[in-house]
DNA sequence: TATTGTTATACTCTATAACTATA
DNA sequence: TATAGTTATAGAGTATAACAATA
């Protein structure tokens, strides 16, 4: 129907965003985006928690993801196979190995992110007066 | 801080609705709940869509679910292990099973539906006047 | 001969336990 | 002796293929 302006589309992707927060997870798209990447959800979870600059040790991982130990050597492992990330050692523990994105990795996530925060057409359909409404109201729920 | 009248309890759970309807699905207390009742998030994903009433064959099932045949056996095990749903014959083609909730089963569902459409703390505690004009906004994105 | 549902089997993802290498 | 990570192994949940009963 109407056409969106420039201004409307942020209102929109704020108001979706205020509103998936409020949600914490929006598991949906989710599984669709993760085969997308040839990941499984949890290998795909585990990708957006990552950084290409900080260095996590597979055991601080494990905490971070709630599984076992075993389980992140299986993820990391699903991870370096697309690319996505790689395993370093640490400066001065020969034990521990860190994880970080690729830069591969990097662009993966945050087009995964993009991709969760797009409001949906039904959103995007709002007046901007509406949009401001929401906004508004939906702004006291960080409270 | 401000206590809520019976209205606008009634009010925060219309305004819920509306988001997670929005959302279709809001996985989340959802394995916590099927862990309650003794079931894997899949049997109780399938619980949820099976009636009291209304006889589904277990073919209509795979296609409902969006899963195997095979694994429709597996699932519907679960749920008569549990005591939710039971199989019956069809009345005339005697190759084809039904399945259809027990009591315990309907029970079940209805009290997991009011759960999920429970308002988090931060909704109820909006004002009545805040949640009208989120009700009238998001009713919008029902066109 | 085709279809419904089950059983036999295999694959994915997760966990627990045993192991290797450091510390 | 304790810790980090891996490997060996087992279990839950899913699929594919072979099968028995019925149409």
């Amino acid at each position: 129907m109407a056409t969106s302006t420039p201004a409307d589309t942020d209102l929109a992707t704020e108001v979706w965003r205020l509103i998936t927060d409020l949600l914490m997870e929006r598991k949906e798209q989710f599984p669709a985006l993760a085969a997308g990447l040839g990941l499984n959800p949890g290998a795909l979870h585990a990708l957006m928690s990552l950084d290409e600059s900080e260095a996590r040790s597979m055991s601080a991982l494990a905490g971070d993801w709630k599984c076992d130990a075993s389980n992140v050597t299986w993820l990391v492992d699903r991870l370096e196979e697309g690319g996505y990330a790689r395993r370093r050692m640490h400066p001065t523990d020969r034990r521990v190995r860190t994880v970080v994105l690729t830069p591969k990795g990097a662009k993966a996530r945050s087009q995964v992110e993009a991709k969760l925060h797009e409001p949906p057409e039904s959103i995007r359909r709002l007046d901007r007066e509406d949009l401001e409404t929401l906004r508004q109201v939906l702004s006291k729920l960080h409270a």
